[in-house]
DNA sequence: TTATATACGATAAAATTAGTCCTATTTAAT
DNA sequence: ATTAAATAGGACTAATTTTATCGTATATAA
């Protein structure tokens, strides 16, 4: 209960991996896929989805790979948890008002109160922090 | 991701539904079942694992059913999510070691931070405040 | 004796997550 | 030009986890 993704977590290794290297080197989905042990196909679409929204750049072609672009330290676990998984809730009922037990449901308020907890927390950590 | 479990979405239904009945009447999981919608057998269930970690007493029979007997404000929202779905953990590796990329893995430390803010928050929530 | 409750193991169904496959496009190097 | 290595991305399969159900036993009030 309560994981992240392998998606998420691939993402983390590459950004890790990438800010340990000296200024703009390029980092192709191979090379972080064979030294960490990772399944090469999905982390090339993981690294796809972050160039899509502006965290990485992507250079097409051999010798060719992704950089990163953004600034780390200004983008939240939470805004980076939402761009690879979208809406990031505990229950589906966040962010779902068509839940047909809604009229009985008397947990939405307290849960809505846990869920603005952990948004909170997610919202206050950045990217720069986990993978500094 | 990051989402909370059926079983523990019922089990919060159940307890503030007995919270909101007058002391010690008890509640089977009839009762509960009809009046949110919730799967009964499934329910039962949480309500026996919530039995078997005193947070509730049992009592069976006809007339019989649960009533809860711990102190809500003593257990951690952590404890409680424990208690109903073992060890509470953002990636299996903060409790699994035997992980075969241990070796080339960057992101333990980091992934273990964001596990240990997540534990503490929801060490600093008791079942009191999401169920009163 | 009956009906209704808890107790609990086993299994099935559904949903989600993870991983693979395939083809297209880009582009540096030869 | 051709080749090789990279990104791009849709479609599909496999694996895992979650959710729900089934079946049987036991307890006990009426």
């Amino acid at each position: 209960m309560l994981n992240i993704t392998r998606k998420v977590e691939y993402a983390l290794i590459a950004l890790r991996h990438m800010q340990s290297k000296s200024d703009n080197t390029l980092t192709s989905a191979n090379e972080v896929a064979k030294q960490y042990g990772v399944p090469r196909e999905l982390l090339a679409k993981t690294l796809q989805q972050m160039a899509h929204h502006n965290i990485l750049e992507a250079v097409q072609g051999p010798t060719g790979g992704y950089k990163i672009v953004a600034e780390l330290d200004q983008i939240s676990l939470k805004d980076f948890f939402e761009k690879l998984e979208g809406p990031l809730g505990m229950m589906d009922c966040y962010f779902d008002s068509d839940c047909v037990q809604i009229a009985n449901c008397n947990i939405r308020v307290p849960i809505q109160r846990i869920n603005n907890n952990m948004r909170d927390m997610f919202s206050q950590m950045t990217l720069q922090e986990v993978t500094q």
